[in-house]
DNA sequence: GGCTTATTGCGAATGGCTTTTCAAGTGCGG
DNA sequence: CCGCACTTGAAAAGCCATTCGCAATAAGCC
């Protein structure tokens, strides 16, 4: 039977808290605010076991491990930071990419990255 | 000194011959038509050469190790087929991404990959 | 509270891609 | 044509993100 953990509370909570994509160490590094001594092997076996569950849903980048985010949102794409390798969610799309299509193949579905600096970056600099 | 060898031409050749994007496997395979024995190390060692030069920049696609393409092409997006995952070249862009991006962030580059299927592979199927 | 067994954290092990090592091979200046 | 030094191929080693093995820990049913 599946128990019920504060590792996995915590786990859970932190893709609940923060609002962008997260790889597993910055899950970890948010998990250990709730539950001190988290492990990352339990950061990884819960993200697995979140993904199975369709409650996560990875996100992956040109060039970079998976991060992961909550399932259930609308169709949106991804911007990195350039300076502190955040990834933040952005809203809208670019909307008919069939004109992009080379002719006779068949457009499934596409993946928009944007670059370059985040507010915090920018203002901090 | 720098010297010519068979090994170089061939894999400069693979990447005038194929006008995709390239993985080193693949200039592996694509190269020994030319040079039966080419070895997987002389692709890497030549790609970072080529890399270093600037004749070859590489393609990061999401999720995989890069490829790498002729450098000197305008700006341009890729297309990734799902059967057989070879990567194509796209003309175009989507253009203004700006409204995409979050107040306050800074926008300085942008990566679209489409998905989908090839014509081959879809002829073949 | 006791007990069973899932879960955890640690460190070791894995798997892939890439780089290095090294002896054998080969451009190329002289 | 010589000979030096750069290159090569094969295998070993490296790198990293991820997974596994295991003893210790702790849910949660009775």
């Amino acid at each position: 039977m599946e128990r019920n953990t504060k590792q996995r509370d915590a786990i859970r909570q932190v893709f609940e808290e923060v609002p962008r994509p997260l790889g597993p160490n910055e899950v970890l590094e948010e998990g250990r605010r709730h539950v001190a001594g988290l492990g990352i092997a339990t950061v990884y076996r819960t993200i697995n076991t979140l993904l199975e569950s369709g409650w996560l849903i990875p996100v992956e980048l040109p060039g970079e491990p998976p991060r992961y985010e909550r399932s259930g949102a609308e169709h949106h794409h991804h911007f990195r930071c350039r300076v502190c390798a955040r990834v933040f969610e952005i809203h809208g799309c670019p909307g008919d990419l069939r004109e992009l299509t080379p002719t006779g193949f068949q457009l499934e579905r596409h993946e928009v990255t944007l670059y370059g600096q985040c507010e915090r970056c920018l203002t901090t600099a």
